[in-house]
DNA sequence: ACGGTATATACCAAGTGTGGAATATACCAT
DNA sequence: ATGGTATATTCCACACTTGGTATATACCGT
């Protein structure tokens, strides 16, 4: 991956965001909409100008369309995730974002909500 | 420093490299525009931006303004660069640009060019 | 085939970054 | 005061990014 795509993607909040959420396992649209608390069309161009800079891809899954990164194991981008969420609330809710996803799997799970089948788990809530 | 701007300013060849020489010690506009073969109004204008994003700082010293990271220590900032330096020449050529500085150094050392007086070591070759 | 849900795209306006050419400013030496 | 060197700024054009609103597409269940 070209360095420069990779800052381009890192500098702006709300794909940060959708990056770190991505490091932990694949998302579709409405959960990340839900996260983020962000409307649909802004969540989608955000994901398209990621796919475009090949930080993401997604796929589609019957109804949904599930994104995930590119290269997840990309040292760089982990690390600079990292040291964002170290640098805590001030910066972006990197961590609590990540509590949001957390719930939104054990919801999922508890109520048997229909989602598409991703490595074993589900992901998607409605 | 916010996140974003550092991302800004990693998010462009130039400016990179600017920013990993800047991490050995400050220079002025005259050795940026040898080391990097670019032209005065470039080099001029990504310091302006670099330090209207808060990254960089340019001081006078006779003629010469002499340009510094505002951060030097910056975890982030060096972990980036550490990383693309890493990546070699492919990316860019950072480790090259080191060694041009190092050189210039020597350069003003030994013909006792004079040169903006800092920290102990003089800066221009001109 | 139809209506609903999930997602993407098109279009337009505003803001931001980038490049070139010309010009201005600051300082030095004489 | 003058001319030279180093650096910054201005202006203009162009590409890129971002946000809003409206519309299109894809898939599902019936």
């Amino acid at each position: 991956m070209e360095f420069k795509k990779l800052y381009k993607g890192l500098s702006d909040g709300h794909r940060v965001r959708i990056l770190n959420l991505l490091e932990d396992g694949p998302l579709c649209v409405c959960h990340l909409m839900e996260i983020l608390s962000l409307d649909q069309v802004k969540v989608s161009k955000q994901l398209r100008y990621m796919k475009e800079l090949g930080l993401v891809d997604g796929e589609r899954q019957a109804q949904w369309m599930v994104y995930r990164l590119l290269e997840p194991e990309h040292p760089l981008l982990a690390r600079n995730l990292e040291c964002l969420r170290e640098a805590g609330e001030a910066e972006l809710p990197l961590v609590e974002d990540q509590k949001k996803r957390a719930a939104i799997l054990e919801r999922i799970e508890r109520d048997q909500d229909p989602c598409p089948d991703l490595e074993g788990a589900t992901c998607c809530a409605r």
